[in-house]
DNA sequence: GAACGCACTTTATATAGTAAAGCGCTTTAG
DNA sequence: CTAAAGCGCTTTACTATATAAAGTGCGTTC
């Protein structure tokens, strides 16, 4: 019925976790990269916070990103790693054990 | 006394003659290159104004505008070009005659 | 002399980012 | 078990430029 092994805490990565970095995530898992203004529409998150997440999925080595300018204005890309990719099925794969242990 | 001729208009660059086109060329013919907040500081200007005043600068060709990043944040250097600087000395030399004529 | 045009300044908004402050939850000390 | 300490996350303020729209003042034109 329940198997009391399904909830493997260490099997939930804190990096991918977050529901933001989820978020950020689960969207360049679908469209590979995007930009800024996407991602913080996508997310309804502010700036500076956007920012610290990037940022931290970026020093997790899980998003690359890459700064350009567009006219003159400054343009930020991120784009899902290979690591990035396989932390996140790592995750969704801890989470698909959750939900059918709790089942 | 007084040349009539000392006073000739066309001798006066527009492009260079301006308020805080003046102080950006003034400023830059003694360092060659600044950023944009070091010029900000010194013209008292304003972000947009000072904004609009080089890109008159960089469309006559007198002062070259290089973007790069400092870390993640943009950084705006401006340069006086070979043609900004004769085109600043020529604008000198039609004050020097206005002001001597005038004496 | 009123209307128009043009240059210049101001103000608002866009694009990101860092730093500091505030909030809530958990851990730990007592 | 509670008070304090530590953490992560969000919010807010301010940094760095840029564009666009609106407001201002001055000179020209009819």
């Amino acid at each position: 019925m329940n198997d009391p092994d399904a909830f493997d805490i260490e099997a939930i990565d804190e990096v991918v976790h977050g529901r933001v970095r989820l978020g950020v995530m689960a969207y360049l898992s679908s469209v590979g990269a995007a930009d800024f203004n996407e991602l913080k529409a996508r997310l309804q998150a502010t700036d500076g916070n956007l920012s610290v997440h990037l940022r931290k999925l970026e020093d997790a080595g899980y998003v690359t990103v890459e700064k350009s300018f567009v006219g003159r204005k400054p343009r930020t890309t991120v784009s899902l790693s290979d690591s990035g990719r396989s932390a996140f099925l790592r995750y969704l794969d801890a989470m698909q054990k959750l939900v059918s242990g709790a089942g």
